[in-house]
DNA sequence: GCAGGAGATGTGAGCGTTAACAACAAGGTA
DNA sequence: TACCTTGTTGTTAACGCTCACATCTCCTGC
């Protein structure tokens, strides 16, 4: 058989070859080195096209020993939330020119956060951005391998990670300070799992507001972020004597209420109020529309790999940053004056 | 400055020497290659614990000419039917003990397309997935690079790439055949946009029902897929004398049409039935629950990169497959029987 | 008119791994 | 005993690129 059928594709020497120069010097032209005549960069740039030339990566990532690849690791990209900051990440990580190596866990636990880290760790990503929001991933980040820059995306504070997230506990304050400001004399709270930080947070602002009004917290309900499980709570609630106002931990879970208050002729919002927590894109077409605390998760993403990329440039020394992001309060129409 | 302060992840050769053997014996038992005793890779494992070596995946890269990383090309990961079935993508390559590197468009156009292609192909990804639902995607792929194997989730049959999709067709079949079963006399049908090859299919099956029951299909409405273009077919349909059921090509569309509906004080399904599709996780929980469509998009990415690996087994003869998933109806209350 | 410097290009080594082949020991067969 | 097989290990050469350094040319200034 003859070599000329192995049809390989050309290598930075093939274009070398036939520009008549060497390989360093299509090396330059490659990476926009200044020292390069214009007239010896055109005619390697014409080798390139007519040969169909493409750099292979793999052999440039060896010798720089840069990837030019960032990994992330995410629990169930299929909810909204993770699914937009991740993308958002994408989004901020190409426009640096980085590539995105996803992981996605299905069940965030200490060993499925090591085991990504470590398949991440090997393929040489540059940086990791661990989109993990439940306290079990915490240790698994702590004990990250050093050598590479890694941020958190809502998670804990512990460890010497950085750490992007979203004001959960203003967020909670947000909402339960709007339904007090209603005239409600409570304000009932349907968490999140208890396993979730964000969950922990909104807990937290609901509260701080409650007690700093001088009221006392309802019995505390919880559910799994599902809209079923906001549909069990609001079957519950709706049977509860003194419902005027409720915060639910996110939009689906209140979707859920929604309508389990429907069914039981329960009106939204003239015999009780509900807000929400996220704003996906359906919440203002609920029955009725969603009144509830806005996360922009692509900001999220974005601050993620802006710290990520200030982290890699700082080398060894890097230090550990925090950025939290705002949430918004959104007014719709599930909410209104209490009434006696 | 000391050399040993430049402290170096070990290589191959460190754990060579610490064992006492040769790097080739460490490739081996990395490798699992049968003609080792048994003795000696025991100290060459120990070895590698103790050292913490890892191996470097870009050198055996370099040298195996495979990256054991795939290309995932998708539109909008933040709308839950991209997001599920990439997700299923990542699961099902992860499993195959593939990494998968993503690529999110913005828009999808045929350069886009080309560049992403483009990207991956510079990364040396053993193989791509294009999630590109849109023909103007079509150029791209049918001009993408030959050295590397293709599928297409959702795209269009043209050009030599192996497609896997939801019959669509037989999907909005479903829906309609349902309507017309309960005494309806036409059904409405609000579209996605007209680049959609999903869009498409759902009209062709719904015309297909009408036209095979000698019903004259009504106007043809269209939206965007989200809620808002939804609610205002709603609007429009409400308007509308004689609409008695309407098949909305998706569950989104079909929350802004029941928001619609609810605000105009139309009854659903009493005055009008409605269809929607996908069967997102919200639907069951909607005023009224919604009668839908389910896409198993987790199925459509296991499916594509099996067809995916099996192409990069065949090597350069691959042969062009399909793989069709079928869609399932899913009745709840948002159908009833015509009623003059 | 020639030293000195800056710009443009080429040469050789090395990144860390696997593949191909060589080498050697141990055991079985003629 | 000689010889061939089989199993185990080592040696050397790629893979395709960038880096460090060498070389050569041309321009400037005294």
């Amino acid at each position: 058989m003859s070599p000329s059928l192995e049809r390989r594709p050309p290598v930075m020497a093939d274009v070398a070859t036939r520009a008549g120069v060497s390989h360093q010097t299509v090396s330059r032209v490659l990476n926009d080195h200044p020292n390069v005549r214009a007239e010896t960069r055109e005619r390697v740039l014409a080798a390139i096209r007519e040969l169909g030339y493409r750099r292979n990566m793999v052999a440039r990532a060896l010798v720089t020993r840069h990837t030019r690849t960032l990994g992330v690791v995410s629990f169930d990209t299929t909810l909204y939330g993770p699914a937009s900051t991740v993308y958002g990440i994408e989004q901020a990580a190409r426009a640096a020119g980085y590539f995105v190596s996803m992981v996605s866990l299905k069940t965030i636990d200490t060993a499925g956060v090591r085991d990504a880290l470590g398949y991440l760790a090997e393929q040489a990503v540059d940086g990791i951005v661990v989109v993990a929001p439940q306290r079990s991933a915490a240790p698994a980040l702590a004990g990250a391998p050093t050598d590479i820059p890694v941020v958190a995306v809502e998670g804990s504070h512990t460890g010497d990670v950085s750490v992007v997230s979203v004001d959960q506990i203003e967020g909670a304050r947000l909402a339960t300070r709007h339904l007090l400001d209603l005239g409600h004399e409570t304000v009932w709270h349907i968490a999140g799992p208890s396993d979730w930080l964000e969950a922990d947070g909104r807990i937290e602002g609901w509260r701080e507001v409650l007690s700093a009004a001088g009221r006392t917290a309802p019995e505390l309900l919880s559910g799994d972020w599902s809209p079923r499980s906001g549909y069990e709570a609001g079957l519950r609630l709706a049977g509860t004597p003194g419902v005027t106002a409720v915060f639910v931990a996110n939009d689906q879970m209140a979707l859920g209420m929604l309508r389990a208050f429907a069914e039981l002729g329960v009106r939204v919002p003239e015999q009780i109020s509900v807000v929400g927590f996220d704003d996906i894109p359906e919440s203002e077409f609920f029955t009725p529309p969603l009144t509830t605390i806005r996360q922009d998760f692509g900001a999220v993403g974005k601050y993620s790999i802006e710290v990520l990329l200030r982290q890699m440039e700082a080398g060894a020394e890097w230090s550990q940053e925090r950025h939290v992001v705002p949430p918004r309060f959104v007014a719709r129409t599930s909410t209104a004056p209490f009434r006696a």
